[in-house]
DNA sequence: AAAATATAAGACAAATTTTATCTTAATTCG
DNA sequence: CGAATTAAGATAAAATTTGTCTTATATTTT
């Protein structure tokens, strides 16, 4: 019940690049060294996200990593969902046929509601909102303390 | 990002118990065959969940497992942190000490307030809620649709 | 009382996932 | 063209999860 080491770093990485001028080439050995993550470790985050289209990676010399996304349209969720998979609370809720309980699981209705508040809340944070140190609670007092 | 196959088998061990007649002293065996489970899997989380004091276990023939607890106190939270361990989206929410970005880390209030949030519709859904058929949403629509 | 049986407890093991590191390929610069 | 620098990709170690197998305990039967 928690994000991967990897998601962290992601997520740490991506706003370490986000502080910086858009469109500055950011290389791998300096995000893991400003986000205390192994640098080798990083790479392979990157060549993911790089993967996912999220970023633009270029080789050699002077190469590196560039947004290929803005920071505010890049969610919470789209990072952990690339980077651990998909967000699935419990295997019943994947699909139908997936839950061994059909037409009588008990508790699917349960793990599809946590699992929706869970990626809404995901999805209303961005990269940017924490690169701009300009962070305030995204989540309501209401949200807080559902009944 | 998902809870155990343990817990997810712990919690329809329970709730298979609960719709049974207070008292009623089950066996890992059935409980297993009526939840689609490992039979020796099961065992161990049950020993688990003896372990906890959440229910009793008699050792034996004849032995089993009581409910050590009413059905109604015991939250699928209370289960999933037995069997899962405490619930911590991020190292960095654990405590001050294991975060590495001490006193600058960008992301601990977002993983804080998720956190809570998650806890909370956790601790919202007791077992009763499932043994009883008398399932509903205790998730509000406004709780879906935060912003 | 001893043996057989039924049950949970506990030790052990396989499989999977996570967290890395090491080697290779690509690009740039001199 | 060779050296240096960077990401890409292959490989590996560690941790966790999932599961089985053996042992201990209590009950029942003979």
């Amino acid at each position: 019940m928690n994000i991967s080491r990897a998601s962290d770093y992601a997520i740490r990485g991506l706003v370490y690049m986000a502080k910086k001028p858009a469109g500055t080439v950011c290389f791998v050995k300096d995000i893991a060294k400003n986000t205390n993550s192994p640098a080798s470790f990083m790479s392979k985050i990157f060549q993911t996200l790089a993967k996912s289209g999220l970023v633009h990676s270029f080789i050699g010399t002077k190469g590196g990593f560039t947004f290929n996304a803005q920071p505010e349209n890049i969610t919470i969720k789209m990072i952990v969902e690339i980077i651990d998979g998909p967000i699935v609370l419990n295997r019943c809720v994947v699909n139908k046929s997936s839950c061994q309980n059909i037409g009588n699981c008990d508790v699917h209705f349960m793990w599809l509601d946590i699992q929706k508040m869970l990626t809404k809340a995901l999805s209303s944070y961005s990269i940017a909102d924490f690169a701009n140190n300009a962070f305030k609670n995204k989540l309501s007092e209401s949200d807080l303390n559902f009944a």
